[in-house]
DNA sequence: CCTATCATGTAATCCGTTACATGATTAT
DNA sequence: ATAATCATGTAACGGATTACATGATAGG
């Protein structure tokens, strides 16, 4: 149990774990790609290593299976519960970034109707993805969540329409 | 001279040397806090490493002062240069990731009014900070650069608008 | 049965971040 | 002069990505 850095995969970790109560990694990945996956990509390999990782620190807790694969389960502790707390009560100023490949090759000289007709298929498609969970979405999923995928609903029509400019 | 994997860190800086002609690393941090870091940040150690990494590949040529300092410069080669216009000419449709802090605290329960009161001020300042680059921006910019930044200026305004409906 | 695909996991690599350092200028 | 900031660089660490591997399950 030593000190330890947390990220932003730690705490979605452990918000899911928060969220699911006990899961294996393979159960986190399921869960991440069904919800938070959206906006906030992890690669599957760091859902074995980070929950380990938080096992180290005492904020999650591992237990493994008796019978045939042994596969680790992980459940949230008092420790997790109450840094997930911190987390989440302290609104924080920083602001992500843009980070799209599209606009990188943009700025650089590409040609603007070229990325534009490259890029609407795709944002497009997300949106429509998007529109799809909204309208499926059961009447008890809780207000963050929604929200979340409000702003990226909103984050796809912005670029739809930015792209849209460009197009020839 | 060694095949290595080109990342956007390794377009940027060959993007800048094509710009700027020779630079040192201190000239490309200089550059990209200037221009292309507004959306998409890089570390100064990074100005360092990734030009050293570039000239083992043949994408850039070394050389070094012979006078006091003996700084580093970088210049693009002509391999540099055809790698640049291969990615440059090739359009993705690859989406960036929203990956904003602040998302994911909602995502996971924050109070929406918290998150938004923190959120309003650093955007508005961001918004600011980008008008004022616009507005001082001279004739002789090309439009790649012209046009992320009113994407990034867009963007902004899109969050504050999306943070404003939930302020308190 | 055979073969895809899903499920599950480990290991190595490497890039990005952080930390550490020190020399030069400018301002007070 | 001295402090502060800018300029310049190296080194260590760690998390993220990629690659490698194998067991289960379902479809043909």
């Amino acid at each position: 149990m030593q000190e330890l850095r947390l990220t932003p995969t730690s705490y979605i970790v452990l918000g899911l774990l928060e969220f699911a109560g006990e899961s294996t990694p393979y159960g986190l990945k399921q869960l991440v790609s069904a919800s938070v996956g959206n906006f906030w990509t992890l690669h599957h390999a760091q859902l074995y290593t980070e929950p380990e990782r938080l096992a180290k620190g005492g904020y999650v807790s591992e237990k493994r299976e008796r019978a045939g694969r042994r596969r680790r389960l992980y459940e949230i502790t008092a420790k997790g519960r109450s840094a997930l707390d911190e987390w989440r009560s302290e609104p924080t100023t920083s602001l992500g970034e843009l980070r799209e490949p599209a606009l990188l090759k943009l700025f650089f000289g590409a040609d603007p109707a070229a990325i534009a007709t490259a890029q609407l298929p795709a944002h497009r498609a997300k949106l429509a993805e998007y529109e799809a969970i909204r309208d499926g979405m059961p009447e008890n999923v809780p207000e963050g969540p929604r929200l979340a995928l409000e702003a990226g609903i909103r984050n796809e029509r912005h670029f739809i329409d930015f792209w849209e400019n460009l197009a020839g």
